[in-house]
Parts: structure tokens; sequence; C-alpha cells
DNA sequence: AATGAATGAGGCTTCATTCAT
DNA sequence: AATGAATGAAGCCTCATTCAT
């Protein structure tokens, strides 16, 4: 009746701490989210979780390296999601449309990821530079923007000029601040930045400025 | 006794007194800017101040009073800075592009304000919710949006669909982005956003995709 | 009615302080003495004290601090009981014996000096090295020593061979071990060293070695 | 098959399980005499084993008895050394010197034994009270200075009223500070005592010493 | 108006040990 | 006989704050 499928019979411990794992680093994501590097309580993470605190420190060894997993977690999933892109077959405006709003979407569906960003940023990116899993990992994304820019160029399609960082930067800029600075622009110019009826306006409206970047003729300004 | 002319007895302490204030102001500024909200150390402010840290409590009230206090001040100087603003004589164009300028220089010279704004975000911007002097302050800036926008698009230069919130947006998106992030990106991508012989290249940048966005040919993308 | 006598109002508080810090002292010492640096509780100082845990720190600055403030205020009272040493009036063999029989004394008195003496050597003498209060302090034995050594070697009394800090620490040998292992002693021999009937004896039996050391013909061994 | 010059299945195993021991009871003398008892870390001394920190508890069953053995071989070491003491060919003056020479030797080289005798005081001897190899073992140094002491008191040389114990304790007393107390002495008196230049030096003076002590005339006293 | 002294509450971490095969 | 994984209990310390003039 057992099936040469079964796992092995030390497997529901393993499986049981891959899963513990997994839900400690999701816990803390959103713990650290809310609070911020010091502000986010080892304490809470644990009481939010299946296990003790001392398991934290079993499995991850201490507050920092708790943070820096989940930040090596969460970049993990925005490369995978670049990874996915596929935009080979498309024109290189529909594909750079694409990209951006791949990009949109996955910061939109993300907050927390935004939040570990920032915390990170307050602290110098101390945590991604010593990681080793992080550190100079660039981004899927990169690639493929340079081959639809050079494609656009060669096409004369877009402006010869623009460089992919640069243009990384960009798009990242807008889908990043529209979720990461919602509680302050909301707060003083009375917008909701990720409203959900806005979002299609927000999502075409990146495509839209890039895209106009990309193509215009230069001397007009 | 006492002319008019003559300060008040307790002059030569009021204006200590405001001094003390402004000290203590700079020191947290940089304090909050440096370690987060709760990273910061009351201690640590007033080991770097002249006075004491029960002088902190004595003229704020505490920690949170403190940092929305840097906080209003932070934000009541790029205000200032948009106030000075004086582009009713320039073309939309150029005005388009000195305000861009204008917001990006700012940015630019006030990394501690893009820090203490990230702090806020990430504590779901409670202090100035709570301050009464920012909420819903909004911008100086926004008028002058407003009517250089109205000025272009009668004017048929530009595209008349964009909303001048957004368009502060897209602006401020890029101008925090290059300094709040400039950690992450740079250990990630290998390159220094905020290189001092870089600045002139992102910041014609910025003007050059906001104006090729508002004089685009939408039916293009 | 209140005389002059009397304190200065915050007289109680600053006494209280100073009591506190006495306490706190008087309890640590024990508390280090009984288990050892690392086997002494920080809450079992402060349970044990009228204070509170968090006085200690703030008194002392930590576990470490309390330690070496220990070490310093019994260190303090042996030089002290050594500076009460009054020998000049004796000839040289009586000044020695009372210069020895001081030392038994003190020890006898002081087996938690002792003990904390034995744990800072198992920690090879960091703290004291640390201290500054006690680095190279040396003991106003010595000099007592050195009198006698040469007023002795002088007459002929003494062997002229004999180095003061050589002497002090045979002295010290006998008087520490006597206190210090007398538990291993005792276990293993079955002879109680601190029996007080065997006091006068041990007492005598130093002077008579260090006598005999002192006024032997070498020729003899 | 197996032929009887073949050692058991089990002996690698059992030869490996003995040499296991012996290297996990090395590595914790020296943890536990560099930190005391409870400032060394089971951890450690895993660590700088082939085994495991489980194998320690496997095989000793916790720290504990873990530091016992330590000191029973430690202390058996040394009542080794003073069995090997031949000094039934020499005279009383010679026996003396010699077994005094023996003690200084073997503290100076077991420095580790020396720390783990004085941290066991520090903890009033519970764990050699307890152990039943240690409890009233003795010394056998002690069988040979009666010896010694009843040939010299009969010869005449000897003062009459020594006592064995006493006098193991006086040359146990200096070999055992020079060593244990070595570090707060440097630090006090900027003199080394272990200096191997002085060795020879306090090797002859301890024996001076007694011999003086055995030899005097008390009522030089 | 200004301040030195004191403190309650809770933070992160680490220890020796045992569970379960 | 031997072991990898897990853990309860407690350790030291530091934080923002208030007491009491």
């Amino acid at each position: 009746m057992t099936s040469v499928e079964e796992p092995p019979r030390s497997a529901g411990r393993v499986r049981d701490a891959a899963r513990t794992r997994a839900e400690i680093l999701d816990v803390a994501t959103q713990e650290f989210a809310r609070a911020g590097y010091d502000g986010a309580r080892v304490d809470e993470i644990a009481a939010r979780t299946r296990t003790t605190k001392r398991m934290i420190y079993y499995y991850f060894g201490g507050k920092e390296q708790l943070f820096t997993a989940a930040l090596e977690r969460a970049y993990g999933a925005i490369r995978e999601a670049e990874r996915q892109l596929d935009v080979e077959h498309l024109d290189p405006v529909a594909a750079i449309r694409r990209l951006a709003e791949v990009t949109f979407d996955h910061h939109e569906r993300h907050p927390d990821f935004i939040r570990l960003v920032s915390i990170e940023n307050i602290h110098g990116a101390e945590h991604i530079a010593a990681s080793g899993k992080l550190d100079r990992i660039g981004s899927p994304a990169l690639e493929v923007i340079r081959r639809i820019l050079a494609a656009g160029q060669e096409s004369g399609l877009f402006t010869a000029d623009v460089d992919a960082v640069d243009l990384h930067a960009v798009i990242s800029s807008f889908c990043f601040f529209r979720v990461a600075n919602r509680h302050t622009f909301g707060v003083l110019f009375g917008r909701n930045l990720v409203d959900p009826g806005q979002r299609e306006h927000y999502r075409t409206m990146l495509g839209d400025m890039v895209i106009a970047y990309l193509t215009a003729d230069r001397a007009a300004g």
C-alpha cells in the first residue's frame, strides 16, 4: 500500500524543517516590513510562527541573518519573475512596454519586498553587500533590456543614446516610488497611488512615458 | 528702567533655547537618517549635542515628537525651495525642465531628508498624518505644475491628458529613487547613481523623459 | 531643631547612592567569590541587594566592570592593611615576623578576596591589567620588606642574597594557598588548613620558615 | 577464518573510543583551564575535537562529569610523578630537596592542572569530593616525606617538630602560587614568576627555604 | 525654565541538554 | 554503539522615559 513515491522515513522531519524555515521567513518578512529592521521584534516573529524564538536562532543564526535571508528570498522572487519574461517575439515597443508592466506588477504584488529594500537602503545595503548571494547579481531584466534596446535602436525606432541600466532605473523608480512612498504621498497630496481603480492608469502611464522617452526626438527638448 | 530697545532679560536664553532646539534637530535628523526610527538612539543624539538627553524631552516631549519635528522641518525646506521656483517667464517646456531640475537638485542636496521620508513610509506616514503641520499640505510645486501644464496644453505643445499630481509623482520618483536606493542599486548593478560625474547626465535625462512624455503623440505607443 | 550638623538636602540621595554602590559591591564580591566570574549571576547579585539589576548597570556599567570594581576594592583593603604596618621600632627578625603575620591575618580574614584573585588569575589578570587603578600598583609591604631586609643584611643577621619581591612571593604563597586551596587540600588530605585551632600553629610556622630562610647559612643546604 | 591473533571486530572502534575519550579530555582540560568551569563552552570543546558535542554527552554524561574526569586525570598524573620519586638512596637533606624539585617541576610543566585545581577550589572541591576516585587519595609524596622526615629527625639533622602534611603544604604553596598567580603578580609587581631565566633561581630558593626551615634552630626565631 | 539621578520593561542571544532514531 | 536535530531556560544588557527638585 505504501507506494515507492513515498518520501523516506525521515522526510517528515526534513519537510517540516523546510516548511518551518519558510514559515519563519514569511513572518519575518512581514514583521521587518512592518517596523523596519530595529523596530522588528524577534519575539513577535516567533509568536506568529509555530516554532519558538529559539528555532529562529537555530535556523538562521540571528536577527541580522534572518533579515538577510528574507531579503535574499525577496530578490530571488523578482529575479524569477524577470526570468519568466518572454518578449523575444514582440517588436521593441511592445517588448519594452511588456517589461515595464511586469516590473510594475511585481512591485504592486510585493509591497513587503519594496519595504525590505527601503529598509536595506536605510542601512546602507550592508546586508546584501555581505550576502554573497546578492552582491552584484544584477537582474535578468537587464539582458532583456539590452537586447530590446539594440533591436529598437537598430531599426531606428529608438533614440540611440539610452543605456540599459539607466532605463531599468527609470522603470524601477516609478514602480518603487508608487508603492514605497504611497503613505506620505497619500497624506500629503490626498491621493492613493495604489488605488486599484487607478492601477491600469498608472500602468499605462509608465509604459507611455518610457516609450515616449525612447522614441522621442531629443532636439524637441 | 528697561527701554523698549532692550531685549527682554531672557532673550539670551530664549535665543539659546532656539539654537539648542535647532542643534538637537540637526543631530536628530542625522541620527534618524543614519539608523531609522527605532535604530536611532536618543542617547546618541544627546551625546552629539551640547545639551543633555533630558533637554530633548524638555523641548520635544519624546523620541516620536522629535522625529516628527525633524520631518516637519525637512518638508518645510523643500516646500521653501519650491516656493522659490520662478518659471512664470519661461515657455512650458523650459518651465517643466526647470521644475524637474529644482526637484532633482533638492533631492541631491538633502539625502537625509530622503531617508527621513523613507523611514516615515516604513512607518505608514503615521507621524505626518498626526502632525497637523504636514497633513494635506501638498506642495507649492503642484500649483506651478498645474499652471505650466495648462499653458502647455492650451498651446498644443503638451498632450492634453496629463495630471499635475501624476507628473509630480513621476518627477519625484526618479529623484527620490536615485538617492534613496543608491545603496542597493550600487551593490546590485555596480553603478553609483549619485556619482558626481553622472549628475548632469541624470539631470538631463529626467528632463528629457518628462518632456518626451508631455509632448509625445500617444498614438505612437 | 535641625542642627547645622545635618547634611544638605540632597545628601540623603548622595549618601544612598554611595551606600547602594557599596552594597552592590559587597554582594558582588560574595557572588563572584561563590561561583567565579562566569558562574556569578547578575540577577542573583541584584536580588540580594536593595536595588534592581538595572542599578548595577547604572552604577558600574556591566558585569565586567563590576568585577573589576570588586577587585579594586579588595586590593585596596589589603594595601591599606599593609600601610598600617608599623615595624620601624622592631628589630629585623621581629619585623619580618610581624609582616608575615599581618599578611597571614589579612588572608585569613578575607577569603573572598583570595577567591577573587584566584578568579582573576583564571582570566589572565585581564581586569587588573586594564584597570589603571591596579596596574603596577605593587604593594606598600614591598617597601617595608626592602627596609627590613637592608637592616637585617647590614647587621649580618640575614643572608645577603634575598630579594624583597621574592620574599613577598614566598610569604604570600603560603597565606594564599592555605585559604585558596583549603577545599581540595581538605578533601585530598583530610586536613583543614583553616581550622581555627590550627591557626596559631600555621601563623607561627610561616614566621619560623621565613626567619629560618633569612638567617640560614646557605652552605648548609 | 578469524585467527586468535586477530583483534575482535570491534577493537578498532574500541580503540577509537578510547582515543576519542582522551582527545575530548585533552581539549576539555585546555578549555576549562582557559575560562573556568562556567566560562568553558561545551560547544567549543566539541569544535576542537574530531567528534561532535553529542559524543561528549555520550561518553561523559555532561559538563560536570567531564570536568571531574579532566580533574581526575590531572591528579593521576601528578600522583604518578610522585610515585616515580626515588629518594631512598639520598640523605635526608638531598632527598627533601629532590622532592621539592620534582613538585616544582611538575607544577611548572602542568599549568593547566594548576588552573583546574584553582577552579575546583572556586567551586569548593565539590567535584573531587563526589568523585570517589580522588576523595582522600592523599599523595604518594606524603609517605616519602614521612620517611625522610623520620630519618632526618632521627639523625638530628632536622628539627623534630615538623609534620609531613604541613611540609607538603609549604612546598605546594610556593609551586602552586608561582604558576597560578603569575598573572596578577606579573601585573602588580612587574615580575614574571615563570620567566625561564629565573626558573633555576626559584627552584633553588624553594629548596633552600625548606631545608633552612627543617634544619633551623627554632630558638633563633 | 532647566536638570541630574534613577528606572521599568523588554531586547537579543546563548547556554547545556535531550529527543528520537 | 552512535548520532543529527531540536530545544527550555535563562543570561546580560540597553532602551526610552520619568522622578524630584
